[in-house]
DNA sequence: CGTGAAAGGTCGAAAAA
DNA sequence: TTTTTCGACCTTTCACG
């Protein structure tokens, strides 16, 4: 059987070092981060761009704080789409801009929409829209023990170590 | 009624332009924002300082691409914790670093957890851990129509119009 | 991958709006 | 109070070794 597909990108340990600088502070110079890696600036911005160019590293981005801005409910919402309807839906759930995500998953709802309103009358009101797609399953957040993770796993970047 | 408690940072139209290019792009530099909103780099650093001491911008990270580094598996765990057990579970969940998040919810369930793992026997080791806790339901993404979107909400923020 | 020089970006003090 | 100007300093980029 050919493995080949599962292929990923390997990063050693500097190329970690420098993501994981990136992840808590991706305004940090270069010539920061090539002194605690002991490298020179421009090296470390090499792999930075070579990173990018496999797409393992998709870009910089911030940390907002949905609160602050007065997006206090945080809800996950099941919906059973039928097949004919999707075509419908696709388009109309990425035009709401308080969705924050939204999965296929398997099981009896066949779409999970993570979402974030100011107020439960507009969550209703959202929850209400959908129902022209299907039957829903709204659960509100009230606490958040571990915040969104966008970090890679260190222990799980190891493979290939023969070289080809 | 006093109404004050649920203020919250007010940020005119050069804040969103500013926030919107860090959210493409943090590392921008403050000279490309200033010739974009016509001010000088010194006066958009000042915003982002004053929106970083306000909290509202927390701070700058990485996009990365997950699959990209084999956490092919993605996956939403509803999770019934009997309340006796919390003071083990929430150490617990903290620890386990293929937890993308995890939240405290309504409903059946009082916890839904995202993980990301790289096969679904990695996935299924970590749900038998969960049974210890309580009854578990997973439901497994097979593809993402909308991708987490970090993004603030440029109508939502016009409030406060009368000064004070 | 490192070096060094040129180009470009950032920071802080002072002044202007 | 907020923004601009300006100089000094810091960072990035690129050609070359």
């Amino acid at each position: 059987m050919e493995k080949k597909e599962m292929i990923y990108y390997r990063l050693d340990e500097v190329d970690e070092k420098i993501l994981a600088m990136l992840q808590d502070n991706a305004r940090v110079s270069l010539k920061d981060i090539g002194a605690e890696v002991s490298m020179s600036p421009t090296a470390v911005g090499t792999r930075i761009d070579r990173m990018l160019a496999e797409g393992v590293l998709e870009g910089f981005t911030t940390k907002l704080n949905p609160e602050a801005m007065g997006h206090y409910i945080k809800a996950f919402i099941n919906l059973e789409v039928s097949p004919e309807q999707k075509a419908e839906f696709y388009p109309y759930i990425d035009s709401v801009l308080n969705v924050v995500e939204c999965n296929c998953v398997t099981g009896d709802y066949s779409m999970l929409i993570e979402v974030r309103f100011k107020t439960t009358a507009d969550l209703d009101h959202f929850v209400g829209e959908l129902q022209r797609f299907g039957k829903t399953k709204t659960q509100i957040v009230f606490s958040t023990n571990v915040k969104h993770r966008c970090r890679y796993w260190k222990n799980d970047l190891h493979h290939d170590e023969e070289k080809k």
